[in-house]
DNA sequence: TTGATACTTGACAAAAATAGTCATATATAG
DNA sequence: CTATATATGACTATTTTTGTCAAGTATCAA
């Protein structure tokens, strides 16, 4: 069903969360998911994964948090669904990842409307920033 | 990460067999999971679908199979990845789902990406036909 | 210095979805 | 009559998703 998946739409409600703020004191975990009623063990781990990945700084302690590393204008969406989610691949047989393709990929009619499904959804996700989100 | 699904692309796969001889006999499940190397029970299953949903007709009994109700022309991929998947709704809140809606889907800021993304995703399904991917 | 607040890490677990199988029955051509 | 085909519903294995837990580290404020 290509359903989005909680783990990107909860990061996407916590990096929103955190563009409000952009600028001002940490935004603590416990202040997203009372919030945004999302499981607070869960965003942990998300946040932990939006840090890895270079998004969001964490300072540890009473007062501490979460902040964004860069201007909500230099976040895209796809940076986002990345960190938490790795690559959005819709079928496996993409330029990038030559091994992974069938032996028939030259024959195969199916893999066009794949192929495109593939690039509009990353062209929306690459197009749209954090900033474009917020009011 | 939104991976189209086997059920999709074998779906898919077969249909477009059904479509390169279509007006001919009809094909046997056989003959197609031969050709695509897709799991035959597996692929069955998926006929049975396509046929319950109006897409396919089977034959029964020896020199049987299935053959397209349609034209080619006439078949939307949209149509295929309904019959065997059921809708394509990348969030659970759209205007066809009222009742799924959260009571925050006014104020939810990150609602309006996940939504583009859902309706473009079904504007491509929607507009190629199984003809598109023919030759 | 002590207590409260907050993040860190890695492992664990329940639930759901996906992918695939099986047995049994029915239908038809030749 | 028999070989070929589909029909059906239940069943199972695997993977992914959606969390949870426990034990630890860091920082602030009184």
């Amino acid at each position: 069903m290509l359903k989005i998946s909680t783990r990107c739409r909860y990061g996407l409600l916590a990096m929103v969360e955190l563009g409000q703020c952009y600028g001002q004191a940490p935004v603590s975990a416990q202040e997203i998911f009372k919030k945004q009623h999302i499981p607070k063990l869960y965003l942990q781990q998300l946040l932990v994964k939006l840090r890895r990945n270079g998004l969001v700084e964490s300072i540890r302690g009473a007062k501490g948090g979460f902040i964004l590393r860069k201007d909500p204008k230099q976040i895209k969406i796809l940076d986002i669904v990345k960190a938490v989610e790795g690559p959005v691949q819709l079928i496996s047989c993409t330029k990038q990842n030559k091994d992974k393709c069938c032996s028939k990929i030259k024959e195969c009619l199916t893999r066009p409307v794949w192929v495109e499904l593939h690039e509009v959804v990353n062209k929306v996700l690459n197009e749209r920033t954090l900033y474009d989100l917020m009011r």
